[in-house]
DNA sequence: AATATATTCACCAATAGCGGTGAATATAGT
DNA sequence: ACTATATTCACCGCTATTGGTGAATATATT
């Protein structure tokens, strides 16, 4: 399993902060299931060229096509914005 | 404080799952933080037709424009999709 | 090192978003 | 209810993204 990109070569945060950083992670979920650009974009239903600039970072690409990758590879998006850090639901949260 | 927005209204869940959560939850901060869309879209540089877009889970704006909303209210997204959910740090996990 | 595969890039036409304005609608305060 | 404020919407010109193709580059495998 060669070209496996791991985790650990990427920034040292969990935060989705930047383009950048989204693209790596697709990146990572997208080699380490074994998909080339083509597959995956056609998994996600976008041009392999969108894919490819979504994983190098391009910013100026619709969150239309980068939910369908989300949902394509099954990355699930969180906030940290919750008042109540002991709980990832919204109903055990409000804005303070 | 009327016109605040609890995060208890917003669906049960803390995944942001597709341009219409994301957009309930920028609209809950924003109100919370008692900026109307003029200001908040000046802080955030971008327009404030766009700002209503996105709040109205419009998923063809650009991610560029996301970012700088995220940015500009402080909203930190994470991801899922981490082998060691004990850590929310990429280095202490990698892809299986 | 050589070959096969994968990814990136430049180029293109078609499409779509962006921001601004002003009007219509919705919401808040008295 | 009325007024003031805020938000949404339609329209617009400008600009940029999208997806496709093919070439160039990078990466893997033997």
């Amino acid at each position: 399993m060669a070209n496996r990109v791991k985790v650990s070569d990427m920034p040292n945060s969990a935060y989705i902060e930047d383009a950048e950083v989204l693209g790596k992670l697709v990146k990572a979920k997208r080699t380490n299931m074994n998909m080339k650009l083509a597959d995956c974009a056609a998994l996600c239903g976008i041009g392999i060229n969108t894919l490819s600039r979504i994983e190098n970072g391009n910013a100026n690409c619709t969150l239309s096509a980068v939910f369908s990758v989300l949902h394509g590879l099954g990355i699930k998006l969180t906030t940290k914005e919750l008042s109540n850090p002991n709980s990832n639901s919204l109903a055990d949260n409000e804005w303070v």
